[in-house]
DNA sequence: GGGCAT
DNA sequence: CGTA
DNA sequence: GCCC
């Protein structure tokens, strides 16, 4: 029943030779009203659906769901009833043939892979399959794949447009490594994740960084715990399921006990009383680290680009306790006003409107202008000017070296709504090789960049080279701060935005690299390592015994040589 | 007790 | 040490 | 902190 035509819109768009506008959006779906007939459906089951359905209300570029309360509202409607009898007791059976009646396994499944799945494979009436094939709101199907985008195939052509996680992934939650299992952007268990996350970064700016680690892991598998198991957890499944997942050892486990303390009285009779059940326990430690001065203190300081831990730990020892202190020790200049002065970086003109060039050395991202720039860093990007961003950088750069690819990456390519910084995979045939001319490529367009007023800084004390042990090198990246030129955007608000130049060799492994999360990026590498004897880095796959270096052709060869199945990017979410 | 991505 |  |  998972067998159709069904395309993660993602790879269609990922091809390299798109570099059009607006490739890869998981999300155009329209809300979705969805009925529950409690007819043979527990008040557990039916709190599950209700539960899951909410989670799926404000994911604008995800799988959109509205509970409905009358069935001749709804698109769909969830039921475990089979038999025509025994429905129309529920259900006018005009009504019934102008809706999609599917079973609640349709809903798990969606929102899975947040998309609405094809109706007719989840049909709880045989007698109805054909309309509620019919009648299946916007069947996944995407529009792009019917439309634009002539399939000419390019040498860096993938393949792998049409590729669908296996539904088997989905059923994995409880495997080891996040890269294995698949992790969607929104789940039940959110709230979970998120106090474990207090814990998470509480021990990571007080130096703990492998209790930090453990953290992060518990966090992964909770996040693929909203898939197979899309529920939230009740006191059963801790006593029988979560004793058997990996990385909730005996301490966290007890805090994951805390958490859903209570959530196991709700609802033994109505859905009236599900917000009840949605009234969770918290974990008692998170309440002490969120109100302690230091914690606070501390996230404040490292929230700042380029300040970590140690950092921060340092700046606190000293005696600094807020930001403000902060841009005092870095000597931040201060308007009149009180906020900090923005860079004065436009280009000049002649009084004739020619572009004086300008020979300096491009700004410095260390840290006083990053305090400078820190309350523009904190607005988050929306997809469009994602979209709009990379259309822009990809104009510059076609005029300075025609017929270059490119793939967005990052947590836009997972699907997440809004963004911190923008991620812009690079290539062309010609850099072919790597070495000098991918150096060259990288150097000519960041000054090009700032020439035209895009680009205002660029970081250098990480201006890392691919990190094989090459004489040449097949990656290179460049992570700048970019602006919007005011008259597309009147904001003109500076953003992080990273330029990763790759040889097409070295180009899908690079796709992978850096569409993430971290913790799947981890996992990839430490599963090649430790299942495969393999080493995995954004510029190749390469056998650890003898070096050789082997370089995947799309990216689910990627997966493949690490004998991995496909895990559609919006699947990757393994943090936070 | 060692390893935890590169 | 900080970053992706 | 957890796993081997």
């Amino acid at each position: 029943m998972y067998t159709r035509r069904s395309s993660s819109s993602s790879d269609r768009s990922s091809g390299p030779e798109s570099s059009s506008p607006g490739q890869y959006s998981p999300s155009g779906y329209h809300m979705i009203k969805v009925y529950i007939l409690q007819a043979k459906l527990d008040a557990t089951a039916v709190a599950e659906l209700y539960t899951l359905i909410k989670s799926c209300k404000d994911v604008p570029d995800g799988l959109r769901l509205q509970l409905c309360g009358n069935p001749s509202d709804a698109d769909v409607i969830l039921s475990n009833v089979h038999m025509r009898k025994r429905l129309e007791r529920h259900l006018d059976w005009d009504i019934a043939k102008q809706k999609a009646i599917v079973t609640p396994d349709w809903l798990h499944d969606s929102v899975a892979q947040q998309r609405p799945l094809n109706c007719a494979d989840y049909a709880a009436l045989g007698e109805l399959r054909e309309e509620t094939d019919k009648n299946c709101p916007d069947c996944d199907l995407p529009k792009c794949i019917c439309s634009s985008e002539s399939s000419k195939e390019s040498l860096l052509d993938n393949g792998t447009m049409n590729l669908i996680t296996s539904p088997h992934v989905s059923y994995n939650y409880a495997a080891r490594y996040s890269c294995q299992r698949a992790s969607p952007l929104v789940c039940p268990n959110q709230r979970l994740a998120n106090e474990l996350s207090v814990l998470r970064i509480h021990r990571d700016l007080e130096g703990k960084t492998v209790n930090a680690l453990s953290y992060e892991r518990a966090i992964a598998v909770s996040t693929g715990l909203r898939l197979a198991y899309p529920r939230v957890i009740t006191q059963a499944d801790l006593d029988t399921e979560v004793v058997h997942l990996p990385y909730l050892g005996e301490k966290i486990r007890s805090k994951v006990l805390l958490c859903f303390r209570g959530c196991y009285h709700y609802v033994n009779d109505a859905l009236t009383k599900i917000n009840e059940f949605i009234r969770f326990g918290r974990i008692e430690e998170c309440n002490t680290i969120r109100s302690s001065a230091r914690f606070l203190s501390l996230k404040a300081f490292a929230s700042i680009h380029g300040v970590g831990s140690t950092t921060a730990r340092h700046l606190y020892s000293i005696g600094l306790r807020t930001v403000e202190d902060m841009e005092q020790y870095y000597d931040v200049p201060i308007a009149d006003d009180g906020v900090p002065l923005l860079p004065n970086n436009e280009p000049k003109y002649t009084p004739n409107g020619k572009r004086i060039p300008t020979n300096d050395t491009i700004p410095d991202l260390d840290i006083k202008a990053a305090l400078v720039l820190r309350h523009e860093f904190a607005i988050s990007i929306s997809r469009s000017e994602v979209e709009e961003m990379h259309n822009l950088i990809m104009a510059e750069l076609n005029d300075l070296k025609p017929g270059c690819a490119s793939t967005i990456v990052g947590g836009y390519r997972r699907g997440k709504p809004e963004s911190n910084d923008v991620d812009i995979v690079i290539t062309h045939a010609d850099l072919r090789g790597g070495g000098e001319k991918i150096t060259g490529l990288r150097k000519r367009f960041v000054e090009r960049l700032y020439n035209r007023g895009l680009v205002s800084h660029v970081a250098r004390g990480a201006g890392f080279i691919a990190q094989d042990s090459f004489r040449w090198h097949s990656l290179e990246n460049a992570l700048t701060v970019f602006r919007l030129p005011a008259q597309v955007d009147a904001r003109h608000l500076h953003r992080r935005l990273d330029l990763i130049i790759a040889a097409p060799e070295a180009y899908w492994s690079a796709v992978v690299g850096w569409t993430g999360s971290k913790m799947f990026e981890r996992d990839l590498r430490l599963w090649a390592k430790t299942e495969k004897g393999l080493k995995f880095d954004s510029s190749a796959v390469t056998r650890r015994h003898d070096s050789k270096r082997f370089f995947p052709q799309s990216e689910n060869d990627v997966f493949s040589l690490l004998g991995l199945q496909w895990i559609d990017p919006t699947l990757r979410n393994a943090d936070i």
